[in-house]
DNA sequence: TATAAAATATACCAAACGGTATATTATTTT
DNA sequence: AAAATAATATACCGTTTGGTATATTTTATA
């Protein structure tokens, strides 16, 4: 690895936080050198402009997130287990996704539809990822019979990201983890009464 | 109602869709001034700063959603058909929510949190008021004994925003209706399996 | 209708914005 | 070690930012 790739990344790490917590228009060229500790020179000799700065690190941001996510579902092995640890990932990873400023994806979508339009499209791209991440988990357990086999399982997945996002949303509007007990406890509901094999 | 309360509700009506499409950070005076077709002078006539004008804009935002969600509450009888009403809200009115730029709520909430503290509070009380809102219903149908007594009907309520929103989000996201359509059949079946008296 | 007061417009300000040309420093290559 | 190259820092640019002092216009009062 070059030397310009480890600066790039280094910025990147940097920033995402950043990025995530203040938003992307609103994190100026001062914040990005400030906690960096580098010039607008090394900044722009890495990215073209601070949009691409943005992108990278969004992309950064959802990949950490999305990896989190995949390790905690290969850390066990049935697709109940797997569910489950689907469930309570963000629950239990809470303080740590909050100190960085939340869910990256929920705050980028919400950003992105009018003021940030270039993240449209790389936003759209991380959901679906997050989506067919946990219809794979579906899709995996029907065919091992445990999960009943009528399940539409893209739209179940679906159906996890928008309860788990709401959760997050109230839980840091309330600035509270009731609501986000309240998320899973609605899964863990779904899970035995729509998804779950009798 | 004097000429400068004419004026103020003006400006508030006017900008009040541009603070939600484009952030509340992000709408500048020059953003404001082009809509309004008014000078600097009198906006600054009118409002303290842009703060107080953004927070009264998204206050009028937030009071005309729940102000229309109460009416569709209050065109239909029982608590059964009130509860439809809810559930359907979002889904009906759709196409003008997109265009001013989605649910003020969530868009707020999100940018709230870490760029527009000052917003945090006012966010706070609208979501509390729109999960009163539900809450009511809720006992209302308690009452009359058409749901079951266990219901925990705060959680209830603050479950059905955590779907709607999730599915606003994605609806959003993927500029698709298709998603809010999953968050409705959900909140459908949740009706029938855990509200409704059996 | 003259006058006072309120509302709006104009012209300006310092600070912050994203971005760039150029200088300087590190790092490779020869 | 010298030269070439790559990476970073500095100093600057035009534009936009939120905000204000002052002038002008409109409205209400006498």
């Amino acid at each position: 690895m070059a030397k310009s790739d480890n600066t790039r990344l280094f910025i990147i790490e940097t920033t995402a936080p950043l990025f995530n917590v203040y938003g992307y228009a609103n994190t100026s060229l001062a914040d990005i050198t400030a906690a960096t500790a580098l010039s607008k020179g090394s900044i722009y000799g890495n990215f073209t402009n601070k949009d691409e700065l943005a992108e990278a690190a969004f992309s950064y941001s959802a990949k950490q997130q999305n990896t989190a996510l995949k390790e905690a579902i290969e850390s066990v092995k049935t697709p109940l287990d797997k569910l489950n640890a689907i469930v309570t990932f963000f629950a239990s990873n809470w303080a740590a996704i909050k100190k960085t400023g939340g869910c990256p994806l929920l705050n980028a979508a919400v950003e992105a539809d009018d003021a940030a339009e270039y993240l449209k499209k790389t936003v759209k791209d991380s959901f679906t990822s997050w989506i067919n991440t946990i219809a794979s988990v579906l899709d995996a357990g029907v065919k091992a019979k445990t999960f009943s086999k009528d399940l539409d399982t893209k739209q179940t997945a679906a159906l996890f990201v928008m309860i788990i996002e709401g959760g997050v949303l109230l839980a840091k509007t309330y600035n509270s983890n009731k609501h986000m007990q309240t998320a899973i406890d609605q899964l863990n509901h779904i899970i035995k009464s729509q998804i779950l094999k009798k």
